[in-house]
DNA sequence: TCAAAACCCATGGTATTCCATTTAAAGGAT
DNA sequence: ATCCTTTAAATGGAATACCATGGGTTTTGA
């Protein structure tokens, strides 16, 4: 499984703009590499991406609801309405829109980091202040870290 | 599996037409593209609207209960007698009903907003407003969702 | 005959597509 | 290792197509 790891920075136009690294689009799932879907980073002032198959995976947990319950009713609105699908041109660019730009304070430049099965899109400056308070974070607390085994099959490397 | 995402404001005239944004209109199935049907939300001062391969879904649903029970009766009623299906013209506009604008509240403009399998169409201010609970609501109940996630998961997919 | 609805065309604005240039990365040879 | 060559990616700008919208015309049904 491809995952979105390392970070980039590219330039933002005046329309709105960005290349996604190549990378980035490289690592979509194969029969989704059309498009990327965003939204609004839950604990940050930041753009948080991922792929529609993912997105489908999300909506497919919905069906665990009633169809005409509350909780469906609020998550499906909640979740939903909030992402937008964003289609490559023919160079691999993208434009932000604007309501995301204004929540993530991009201008000029804009910072692709990846977070494995997502990625996500930050103004160059807060996204070194954030990484540095996430890596103070991660020294305190790395003991809570374990990897998980495989139990079926055998094959563990080492150092992974 | 396309979905209903995202949300967009169209303007009403005085008619009561509005334009169905085009990516819900390309996100109806293929064979269901000439129509939308929809209904008063149960849950909320709103329009829901899905396609015509939903409601066929939902009432195979129905077979659930026996023919002629009471429940069988009742939900046959209530989900069926509301509905109304409407007609793309030329340029994929419909005209909304009189009694759903005002059920919704309705004038000059309407918030189409996704909600994945269906989406709902809004007075503007009531959506922003329903939005802001509904997220609110989703933050203390996350934990719901991710069981599902969990479960759904495990089943289907693997290499996660 | 009249009103309401369906249909059609024209416009402006926006988003998408395409082409050209610059920049950076990758590979090969000295 | 350094320099040069080749390829791919990122950037800039312009042309094109699409979509939302306004207004008007024909059809339908009461």
């Amino acid at each position: 499984m491809p995952l979105f790891m390392s970070k980039y920075t590219n330039k933002v136009d005046g329309k709105g703009s960005v290349s996604v690294p190549s990378q980035f689009r490289a690592a979509l799932p194969s029969g989704f590499q059309k498009s990327i879907v965003m939204y609004q980073a839950v604990n940050h002032g930041a753009i948080e991406c991922c792929d529609l198959l993912h997105i489908e995976k999300v909506n497919d947990s919905l069906e665990g609801f009633a169809p005409y319950s509350d909780e469906h009713d609020e998550f499906s609105l909640a979740l939903m309405s909030g992402l937008t699908e964003l289609c490559f041109d023919g160079n691999g660019r993208i434009i932000l829109p604007q309501d995301l730009m204004e929540y993530a304070g991009i201008m000029n430049l804009a910072t692709f980091a990846g977070k494995g099965k997502t990625f996500q899109i930050w103004e160059p400056a807060a996204f070194n202040r954030e990484l540095d308070i996430a890596r103070h974070k991660v020294k305190e607390k790395r003991d809570l870290l374990k990897f998980r085994l495989k139990t079926t099959e055998g094959t563990i490397k080492d150092g992974s």
